[in-house]
DNA sequence: TCGCCCCACATGTCTAGACATAAAAGTTCT
DNA sequence: AGAACTTTTATGTCTAGACATGTGGGGCGA
């Protein structure tokens, strides 16, 4: 299993990326431990020769991944090891499908556009919808039952949602290429399935799923507005969401696997 | 359920962070959709009255977030909703049952520091690593079970862990707080308890479980070294891994929980 | 028409200054 | 000693320039 290339500061190596190339390099080598008060604005100047905008973009750019933490007057410093800060990047399940070089499969199982009832609110977390569209539908890989998805869509917030087709394309990945979302939150958990899932999936009753329950929200004026939620459920067998990410909070790749 | 407090860009409402704000307003209210042509730099001199540099610190800022793309001759543009990039902030395991503002307790069952056999190399990854800690050990909140433990630490990589007292601290929050990593990997599936599962989280055997392998890299000279390798498994029903964030790509917030 | 070169133009990087601001350290007064 | 004020200092923001660089498009030649 081979790592990502290497690219935590790549680019034209330009005198600033330079600057933080280096710093960079002695904060992940352990050089400069977390704590370690780094090098002044005109100590660098002096060292690299050059003006203090250049050094300042520099650590600017350090200061917003989060390496370190710049403070007025006592000097910039080594953040602590980045909290186990991880990035999962999980595309829509048509991408992650064909990214595998897999071939994809789609069924809309059933779809409804109609008034939204109590239990639809609760879902969605709102007290106010009013229409939503409830679709169920189950993604496939080369002919194999690779998720089946339970969602809402808030018509609401989303009113172009009503004229989209979701029979042909999935809503995620209708939803993720039309609509900007601003916040969102994700559980994942594990449950053995039931006799409904056991055969939408074709596994065995009492096998273990993985769950991946969606919420997303748009910040509007008035706070956040629920656009979507999805619960996702997985082979958990067969299946593993994948995360492969930095430590510096840049670049990332992933994929779900099998 | 509330949502975090709206921290997109905030801070001191310096004159860049407004149009940064500013950009970032239109782009996720949907005003400036993906691939919007946002205005030249010189335009947004114009319009706030103030030099190229003070627009380009903004700009870049954006850029760096992934919010934006910039292009040269042709400009900058509002790139795709953000791929769906969810930060999974996974710290600790005694820091995520104490922000639950419950009672941690740990319980180290087996350690062993011995030679690396092939069973060893094959988990962490390497061909040639000599000398490595084992530990299987559990986590607990309130007493009860939340998840077991079983890790290999590679010593050639982290000789200090030799030192460290697993009796006391788990080895998690001592790695987290000693050791500087670069690059991880994790795996989430989901299994059913085999008995052995079973009886340590006190779960009915054939239950569902979340299961978190973790590997964790420091790019040294010659590639990325394995430090640590680690398999955590939750009981699937009753915990959930919980990821809370902003599309910007910016402060997040999470936890475990129950 | 097709290919090639050159120019215009937006961003990328960099400079040498300026003043603002927060906070630590020192100084003075009680 | 402790409170209140002043100084020092490193970072934060900003300017008005400069030259570099990559790229799209127009013009020109074959």
């Amino acid at each position: 299993m081979s790592m990502p290339a290497v690219t935590a500061a790549a680019g034209k190596p330009t005198l600033y990326r330079q600057i933080r190339k280096d710093i960079e390099a002695r904060i992940l080598s352990g050089v400069w431990p977390p704590g370690f008060r780094i090098p002044f604005e005109h100590e660098l100047v002096e060292q690299y020769r050059c003006s203090r905008m250049t050094v300042s973009k520099a650590l600017s750019e350090l200061a917003q991944a989060d390496l370190i933490e710049r403070r007025r007057r006592t000097g910039s410093f080594v953040r602590r090891p980045q909290m186990l800060s991880a990035v999962l990047k999980i595309s829509d399940i048509r991408a992650e499908i064909t990214e595998l070089g897999r071939t994809y499969g789609y069924v809309m199982k059933h779809s409804a556009t109609r008034a939204a009832n109590v239990r639809d609110r609760e879902r969605l977390g709102v007290a106010t919808a009013s229409r939503i569209i409830a679709i169920t539908c189950c993604h496939f890989a080369d002919s194999v039952p690779f998720a089946v998805e339970d969602r809402l869509i808030n018509l609401d917030a989303v009113p172009e949602a009503a004229s989209a087709d979701f029979k042909i394309e999935p809503p995620g990945t209708w939803l993720l290429a039309h609509v900007p979302w601003t916040e969102a939150e994700h559980a994942i958990s594990a449950v053995v399935a039931d006799t409904a899932t056991a055969v939408a999936l074709e596994i065995a009753l009492g096998a273990a799923c993985l769950v991946i329950d969606r919420h997303t929200y748009r910040h509007a004026r008035r706070g956040p507005q629920p656009l979507t939620t999805v619960r996702l459920v997985y082979p958990g067998d067969t299946h593993k969401l994948v995360a492969r990410f930095k430590g510096a909070g840049l670049r990332t790749t992933s994929t779900t696997r099998s």
